[in-house]
DNA sequence: GCAAGTTGCGCAAACGATTGCATATTAAAT
DNA sequence: ATTTAATATGCAATCGTTTGCGCAACTTGC
């Protein structure tokens, strides 16, 4: 029932009849220090469980060996499935990682670049939020001269290593699955925003389009936030349209499945009257009848990668600075929303 | 383009001609320090572009300004959202918040709380994982005299404030509902941990049977792990009874889904040939076909709540720590999986 | 015009760990 | 046996803020 006295070094020290210096190059594993001396300082420093004061070691070298990590929100499975792969990496090398959540407000994303900033991270690993259209809290981040890693939701604006997935790609294996399928009029829902990927997404979808021969047809583009009642907006917009889409590719699960409710409250046929596809592989997307087409992005493998190179670049102590742009390949998930013909 | 030496209270000082100690005064508002002296101080604060170092302040008095909270996952909307709530009183209040996840591993959790304890935060809000019934390391958290708070997940085993649910209520509500809908065989999932919540809502399963006297079927109680497979799992035992249920609820609305997937392959009828309800309002559940009935746990109040309670316990500085047990209202949230007659 | 407050600020010691340099002890080399 | 190296530890400064105590100078009251 022993209360406030932290055991400090000095505590170790003392009982040893040693200096604080040898205890501490001792629990730093220093070469400098003779084995005996180490076993015997590990040994008091169970006994009087001693817990190293990091701040202390923190505010001595400079760095905090935590890591902060911003994401518009933890709860989107792509984004806590990234930060899971991020600390999985940042605890094996010994790093701790403290999340934090922009909501995708601009406001709050400066504020917490500045809480992170004086909490004195060690770098910061971000995924910019989608009303973010100036960089100059970052630009913060790096007069610091600590790492700055960007994933998913990037941008050129900065010099900085960025690791994202082809949207593009994704997008065009989409739209050229939805053709395959026999879709002649697809819908593409998207967003204004400045993030790049839903501009990629976009440049998928159209290319796919001029590829097959399909004409574009800018009736069919809907711009919206891309969330749920987004989706259900859209999708009544376009069946006001004298020509129905046969098909629509939402740039977004959400937007998907909100097209879905409205096609099904009007008796639609998924896929059969209109296919649908959305982006991201939610995990809801398993669970919507009929399951949703969707496009994967690995998260994890993001996570992990991101993670790498962050590392890098730390360890690296801001000389080789090369950003780097890391692009990894998403996979097409084909299920039954737009899965006109029999198999695969 | 300045690089590294960073800006002091020193700096300042010297600029003014006076000494660090009223810098750090006049920046933290010390009624000592005349107005005068103040402005010049921020002023030229500003000028410097001078940011505080938090870590030697911290290492000074002993306060990180941190909190930790330990959730099993942050992808699963409840949790995400409980953490919102507290992060948006913590922020008000000037409080750092650092997520991390045990993963419902209990060496994670441990992991985690030392890592926590080291980083020196100056409190620490969790739910207990699925997996944890030896509470050891909560008991060293106590013993540094910091707060600790628990929340949904929770445990008498401990002598802390808890904020929680009333689960029982909310299966009540379910299983009674099921009952009025017509259901007289209702099956239940529930899960072996030791956590409470689980033994709440069969409690609740159980005494609602009984409270309309319906017979308990201990073959309609089924012991997983609640996730979708198991849900799954579960429902193919079930229907492999002589007699089938006509009427589940699940602990989880996980499991509630596999359910639903399970009997939609089989071809029958939800909820008119079984009725279907789950546990948390996870937002899929809106999303399937049928929609699943279920019970919100007002997350983000939880978490409004229990940051209340934590900063309460934080101010009164371990004195006055009469633990409290915080039990709020679930609300049933009816859907067509459980809606065999007609309107509510 | 003097004791007693008030106001505004400086001095210096913390907080706990790290680290360059110095020192003492022992081993190896000549 | 004496110089040279290696080995093991101690000394003291340092990281940037905070804070108890002390000391001026200036009011105020009588």
């Amino acid at each position: 029932m022993e209360s406030k006295p932290k055991v400090t070094i000095h505590h170790i020290a003392e009982k040893l009849n040693i200096t604080a210096s040898t205890v501490s190059r001792a629990l730093n594993d220093n070469p400098r220090i003779s084995d005996l001396t180490k076993k015997a300082v590990l040994k008091t420093a169970k006994e009087l469980n001693y817990q190293p004061n990091n701040i202390a070691a923190a505010l001595r070298h400079g760095k905090s060996h935590i890591i902060g990590i911003i994401v518009p929100t933890a709860d989107r499975a792509f984004f806590s499935s990234v930060v899971r792969g991020i600390e999985d990496i940042a605890n094996n090398l010994n790093y701790k990682v403290i999340i934090c959540q922009s909501y995708d407000n601009y406001e709050k994303e400066i504020q917490t670049i500045d809480a992170l900033l004086s909490a004195r991270v060690d770098g910061i690993i971000a995924s910019i939020g989608k009303n973010t259209e100036n960089f100059d809290h970052f630009k913060r981040v790096q007069a610091e001269k600590i790492p700055l890693v960007l994933f998913d939701r990037t941008t050129d604006a900065l010099e900085v290593s960025q690791i994202m997935i082809d949207d593009y790609l994704g997008a065009y294996k989409v739209v050229e699955h939805l053709i395959q399928q026999g879709c002649r009029r697809i819908a593409h829902f998207t967003s204004p925003k400045k993030v790049s990927i839903f501009k990629e997404r976009l440049r998928g979808y159209t290319d796919a389009l001029s590829d097959h021969g399909i004409p574009y047809d800018e009736d069919l583009v809907v711009q919206s936030n891309l969330q749920l009642v987004d989706g259900r907006e859209s999708m009544e917009k376009l069946l006001k349209l004298k020509e129905r889409p046969d098909g629509v590719f939402s740039a977004s699960d959400y937007g998907a499945m909100g097209a879905m409710q409205v096609l099904k409250e009007n008796k639609y046929k998924i896929p059969q009257e209109v296919a649908l596809a959305g982006f991201s592989n939610d995990p809801f997307t398993s669970f919507t009848d009929p399951a949703l087409t969707t496009v994967d992005q690995f998260s994890m493998t993001m996570g992990k990668k991101t993670a790498e190179i962050f590392f890098e670049q730390l360890k690296s102590g801001d000389k080789t600075a090369v950003p780097q742009k890391i692009v990894l390949k998403p996979e097409l998930i084909i299920r039954e929303s737009s899965l006109k013909k029999g198999s695969l």
